[in-house]
DNA sequence: GTACTTGTTGAACG
DNA sequence: TCGTTCAACAAGTA
């Protein structure tokens, strides 16, 4: 499940892999009969016309957002939960691949596969593989103004200059009423942290993710502001939770779940103090903590 | 077979 | 008009 650390580690990777390739090719794959749904938000005719051709400026990153700079547009894509960028480069019988995004159960590295949605080619001959197990994850072409504009309403980068404590107090003040785990999570006010970042975050700073932000003191919300750019910046370090190394055999993997503390790890034994980690339902969706680390 | 999981979207609600 | 809540989306995994 990418989340922001899982989307900087591709776009560092792509940014190395595509920065200058023009694309040749775009072609979506695996459509299903008698469906609408597409993964891209232009008719397929119209969007290939117009990113065929186009040279990438760079690739870089916004939210959980990848976006592609194609100099007069941009080519966003969204993973959600399981969509994956795959890189593919075959060149005097060696083959370069580099990877991100959901892991792959299992040892098919078949490309493309069953989960293929769309392929571009460039003019390296290299490929890039944009597969998505359950179709959640899209590509959007936007116009420079059509992104400008979007931009505005995005909440703030917690790893940016402008994440100082002073406006994490400004973002809890207009969430008083929802829990903390919420307000990390709610992608108006702050941008990229999903379910798992949000829960290892609170755990640095032993705070209850079921905590009502009007009543956390100031100190606790130093804490959380701390806990989450560090909590980042080390999953940045080891490339992500979600990432897999089944593809690479030069070793680049996914590591930070080695340093998971609390997400996943329902009645498994809390790493610090050693009582069990807890799990409950908040907002629809899993908080794991611990009992006696968080209060 | 059923429950569960995930991030975002859009509808419903107050 | 606004913020909040919740079902929907899809399909693999337990």
């Amino acid at each position: 499940m990418p989340e922001l650390p899982e989307v900087e580690t591709i776009v560092r990777d792509l940014n190395k892999q595509t920065k200058n390739l023009r694309i040749k090719k775009f072609e979506i794959v695996n459509k299903l009969p008698g469906r609408v749904h597409s993964p891209v938000n232009l008719p397929e005719n119209l969007f290939k016309r117009k990113i065929i051709g186009k040279k990438i400026k760079k690739v870089s990153r916004r939210a959980k957002i990848i976006l592609f700079d194609l100099h007069d547009s941009y080519l966003l894509i969204h993973l959600k939960m399981t969509g994956q960028l795959v890189y593919k480069r075959s060149a005097a019988g060696v083959s370069k691949v580099i990877a991100g995004g959901h892991p792959i159960i299992g040892v098919d590295l078949k490309l493309p596969n069953k989960f293929t949605r769309a392929i571009f080619t460039f003019n390296n001959k290299a490929n890039l593989f944009f597969n998505d197990v359950r179709r959640f994850g899209w590509l959007k072409l936007l116009e420079r103004g059509e992104w400008q504009n979007q931009l505005k309403s995005m909440g703030t980068e917690p790893l940016s200059r402008d994440f100082t404590l002073n406006r994490f107090g400004e973002i809890l003040s207009r969430k008083g009423g929802a829990t903390i785990k919420q307000a990390l999570m709610d992608q108006k006010y702050l941008a990229g942290i999903g379910n798992i970042y949000a829960d290892e975050s609170l755990f640095l700073a032993g705070v209850k993710p079921s905590r009502r932000v009007k009543f956390l003191k100031k100190e606790e919300i130093k804490r959380v502001h701390q806990a989450v750019i560090r909590v980042l910046k080390k999953a940045i370090k080891y490339r992500g939770t979600s990432f897999s190394d089944y593809l690479d055999p030069a070793g680049n993997r996914g590591n930070f779940i080695k340093y998971l503390k609390v997400y996943g790890r329902k009645d498994e034994k809390c790493k610090r103090c050693g009582s069990l980690i807890k799990k409950i339902k908040l907002g629809g969706r899993g908080a794991h903590w611990c009992g006696k680390c968080q209060k």
